[in-house]
DNA sequence: CCTACCGATCGGTAGG
DNA sequence: CCTACCGATCGGTAGG
């Protein structure tokens, strides 16, 4: 938010360590800074919004200088569309690992995983994405994805339609169930929804744990409380 | 997005009409002007973020010049206030007609509202609210709140439980018979997040109707499907 | 409400 | 990755 050039341009005192500490020479950097900046970005563009975040912000969170991050990237625009994409494969990951271990878990019990389980299963790794730890990225990709380029905006898309296309046959089983009414397409944007907007609400130090929210999400969307 | 200075300084040409064409001296201006930057910039907030649109951008839209909006508002932050405001009370005045009008029908068909009916007609007008004509105002309050400051927030906020106290007893009411399973406090945020998001998606060009919306709603979050 | 302007900040770059 | 810098833009103001 301030100073930009160093407080005594001319040569004095034997140059401190700034910000964090240097590696010593042994250990390369193969990109520890760049994930650095990455999580920096998404706290940021997280608090403040993308348009009110100075790349000099996100230079000093990590004890760079102002023209630093453009060694990393190209320019603030490229720094949010890969905070985007690395949250969304991130959140890709962990969904499919969750629902393998559902089936897998099922499996060795001897019954197929029903759908009902299913949800819950996608329910909770979602909210885990959302809110649990490190969880920047993905509203950072919900709230600021406006200020991404039409190409960036397909790139983003395209994981997001992975992401959400798991759902789609979860729902159409319940729906044909009757434990989920209406239109699945529409009920798949509410539930989407109704999730999404817990980060603008859901606050860590209160009562409710994640498990609270994904029981109070599937009593709210299914018919028969079981 | 440009421009600043006229584009010949020198006193020159008979000064055409700028932007709109300037009301002839009898009316009085009373406050139209305000009323338009409002609307401006509720848009532009909208399409590009707060701190994404200059208040030049907004002066142009009305075709007034760079430091105009100054005249009429503080500063470009109590603009942003403004706009919130405006549309918390136009939508809360929304919201009271829609439900008295429900109630003085109901009446004069000799019974009383029921819950499930007052519900439809709460989530009726809350989508006509974020997605009918004149809905720039409240997704600027919905997604653009942590700009303003912390008094600010406060007013707005003030305004936001009055809107949402109208649910509480209705969704509770619903709990009590049994359409409605789960936490009402919960149930009542996880409502809000499924409906607000409808922003992010919605198109009017599509199929859907906010009727159709309104329908789908209900059959997710009611239980006996009737 | 316009004119004319200011100081601050911002994204980004050349050169090392 | 730092130094040193640039052009552009921005919020805001004095004076009319």
């Amino acid at each position: 938010m301030k100073m930009d050039t160093p407080s005594s341009p001319a040569a004095a005192a034997p140059r401190r360590a700034r910000g964090r500490p240097r590696k010593t020479a042994g250990e390369r950097d193969d990109g520890n800074r760049r994930q650095e900046l990455l999580r920096a970005a998404a706290r940021l563009f997280r608090q403040q919004g993308f348009a009110a975040t100075s790349t000099r912000d996100i230079a000093a969170a990590v004890g760079m200088r102002s023209g630093s991050p453009f060694y990393h990237f190209e320019n603030k625009e490229a720094l949010l569309a890969a905070v985007m994409q690395e949250g969304m494969q991130s959140a890709l990951r962990r969904q499919t690992l969750a629902v393998d271990a559902a089936v897998a878990s099922a499996t060795a019990l001897g019954h197929t995983l029903g759908a009902r389980e299913c949800l819950r299963v996608l329910v909770r790794s979602h909210f885990e994405v959302l809110l649990g730890p490190d969880s920047d990225f993905i509203p950072v990709m919900l709230y600021e994805w406006r200020s991404l380029s039409p190409a960036q905006r397909n790139e983003v898309n395209a994981l997001r339609r992975d992401y959400e296309a798991v759902w789609v046959p979860v729902l159409q089983a319940l729906h044909d169930s009757g434990q989920l009414s209406g239109d699945p397409s529409l009920a798949r944007l509410m539930i989407f929804g109704a999730l999404n907007w817990s980060v603008q609400w859901y606050d860590e130090r209160r009562t409710a744990t994640l498990d609270d929210l994904t029981q109070a999400a599937l009593l709210l969307f299914l018919k028969d409380p079981s």
